[in-house]
DNA sequence: TTGATTGTTTGACATATGTCAAACTATAGC
DNA sequence: GCTATAGTTTGACATATGTCAAACAATCAA
């Protein structure tokens, strides 16, 4: 019932939320991608947790939390527990597939 | 008020149903980007009208024309009126836009 | 084990969206 | 003019979505 078509919208709609849309740039740009960590010049780890993306987006935790576990359900972004902290990354062979999509 | 992510979220929001997205699927297949028409091996001009469109997508004309009207807003497809029919085409430069966007 | 921090779930609510039927508009051809 | 065809607008309605406050859960540190 829920089809190749259906999974695409899906993905676009989690990207068609303003917030939800700035959380995943944040994400392609904080991180290489596909990596939910990178290391700065000083060779200390830096990590986008979701504490951290909800900093500047004027939001509550619970719409945070609530975006992160839509992007994550249509496979956009994956996450993985590190301590207190969750940490995001976007997932590249989706990002591949959606850049392919619009090789027209 | 409507910066630049509200135009990209909105971009996606146009995707995000299921039966525009196949509208837009079905207008990038059938008319070389960024033209109204296309001519077959005779010669014989070939157009994608909003009547041809529904056809095959179950549902009525009213829907199918609300939807044309949403992707034409967020600038993703235009049109243009040709007797009684309305030719539809997808815009080159947009499709390009988001290329762009998911290749990180 | 108690407290602090980080994130999630639940429940609620206002708003947005997708769809259709009916009425309407525009164009073509007679 | 009239009639047929193609598409739009209006009005209505059910469902989906975005958001928050409050309560909950998980981890760390002392």
């Amino acid at each position: 019932m829920h089809g190749k078509i259906d999974a695409l919208a899906d993905i676009f709609k989690a990207l068609s939320n303003p917030n939800r849309l700035k959380i995943f740039m944040k994400l392609t740009t904080c991180c290489h991608p596909g990596t939910p960590a990178f290391f700065d010049k000083q060779g200390a780890e830096e990590a986008m947790f979701v504490g951290e993306i909800g900093k500047d987006l004027d939001i509550g935790k619970p719409t945070v939390s609530h975006h992160i576990k839509e992007l994550r359900r249509v496979g956009i972004i994956r996450t993985e527990r590190r301590g207190q902290n969750i940490a995001c990354w976007v997932d590249p062979i989706l990002i591949e597939e959606l850049k392919t999509f619009f090789s027209i």
